[in-house]
DNA sequence: ACTGATAAAGCGAGCGTTCGCTCGGAAACG
DNA sequence: CGTTTCCGAGCGAACGCTCGCTTTATCAGT
């Protein structure tokens, strides 16, 4: 098995302070296969998931590179060292296997902006932070499984887009509700634009969208979050960061 | 031939007030026309123009609902009109099709972006509220072209994908350079974050890229144009706006 | 500990279909 | 009548997917 940019990632915490667990390569691959449970005809769930991760992590590999549609489940059979036969021993069909790709993103997404710690949650500046925070580093644990999410969306069956867009659209939420309430508290600006939830979206998905950018200009990942939480406090009005990143 | 979202687009004048004319569906068939004569079997221009034209609005169209490597020529035979031999007088393979699309792009915003008038850019300020309404109403105008660029560029063969880094670097320089000049003359502030350039990219991309959103929302290009120059004002420590957006 | 039966998992040639693309001839034009 | 434009059946290749078979794992019974 070859190394991937997954494979480092044990279950870990991340650089955050606030404890949320970021989920590894086995976490989302057992929660793919237990909400796919019907669609596998593999009894033995440690030999079941040891291969849907060798599955998954190819399909993401070639997908990423030239596209979903573009990979042939013979070069993902090549690539994942399992035969045609065996590959439909865990998906009745490709788009099965475009499903549990996003399945596992979107499951992951709320399993980690959905509960932010008590302690931050009470207060919407330091809130609408840890979104910002959380889902960057997100994104940047599951890298391959955003950038083929988010470049591979348009071409989904249209269950799946409803789903995606939905997926999007409660993100945003999150973060229109924070904001919401931190102007009600008096924290940020009244005068903060009602587009700003849609604003901030782009900017989290920058990070992995473009993320060779970004590892090529040496910029790091705490750089980059503190930027953007920067931003957008500029932009909602609120005191600046103590630590300012420009300087 | 059905009604496209470009065939309204005559020569006209952006309201933007500066005078920068936005290339029309004709304009931008001709460029692409003129720039792969070789490539096109047909001898009488006129002609050829009005194909290309009909090729290039179905191509984009079909593209953009189900993936350019999910349109078959079949599909562009169909939507278009012109049988499948027809089609091969004007590009030698599918992918010259894409080369092509992606010509035009590119060449609109060059065309664009790069000659500001002389009042703005006497004013980095001013030249990059510019660049920024600009940007926003050029991919109001083409559409379709840059929603075909943005989400096909990561299938497209490695030297076209170089050549879309390129162009996105070109932009991003556009307003580098604005701001590092702004800086300089103080009109912006000198903590202003050297990733600001990279981060403007992304705002305006969310215009085309989820257009349907804002227009199911009721949001107008102004406002969002008026909410972006704000947000990057407030990012680089200029004055605010005379009229601001969130009132 | 070994064996043989039963089930689970793995395999890859082959099926029907569709793809990008070609080419010889018909149609339209000047 | 020569030239330009248009046409669509047909080519080889590659696609998603299947299925009969082999290999491997499991575990009584001796």
């Amino acid at each position: 098995m070859s190394p991937s940019p997954m494979t480092r990632a044990a279950t870990q915490t991340a650089a955050t302070g606030t404890g949320i667990a970021m989920p590894s390569l086995s976490d989302l691959c057992r929660s793919v296969l237990d909400s796919n449970r019907e669609k596998i005809a593999i009894q033995k769930p440690d030999v079941a998931l040891r291969k849907l991760e060798l599955i998954l992590t190819s399909a993401l590999e070639l997908s990423n590179g030239k596209g979903f549609q573009a990979m042939s489940l013979r070069d993902l059979s090549r690539a994942s060292g399992i035969s045609m036969g065996g590959l439909y021993q865990y998906f009745d069909s490709k788009t099965t296997l475009l499903k549990m790709i996003l399945s596992g993103v979107s499951g992951a997404v709320e399993g980690a902006l959905a509960d932010p710690p008590p302690e931050v949650e009470a207060d919407p500046r330091a809130h609408l932070l840890w979104l910002i925070d959380t889902h960057v580093r997100l994104t940047e644990q599951m890298l391959p499984w955003f950038t083929f999410s988010y470049m591979e969306a348009k071409n989904f069956p249209l269950a799946e887009r409803r789903a995606a867009i939905d997926s999007e659209a409660l993100t945003e939420s999150y973060f229109a509700n924070v904001i919401a309430r931190g102007i009600a508290s008096g924290a940020f600006a009244g005068s903060t634009s009602p587009l700003m939830p849609a604003l901030i979206k782009p900017l989290l998905q920058e990070w992995y969208v473009k993320r060779a950018k970004y590892r090529r200009r040496g910029v790091t990942i705490e750089t980059y979050i503190a930027t953007v939480q920067q931003m957008v406090l500029d932009a909602t009005g609120a005191k600046a960061l103590e630590t300012p990143p420009g300087g």
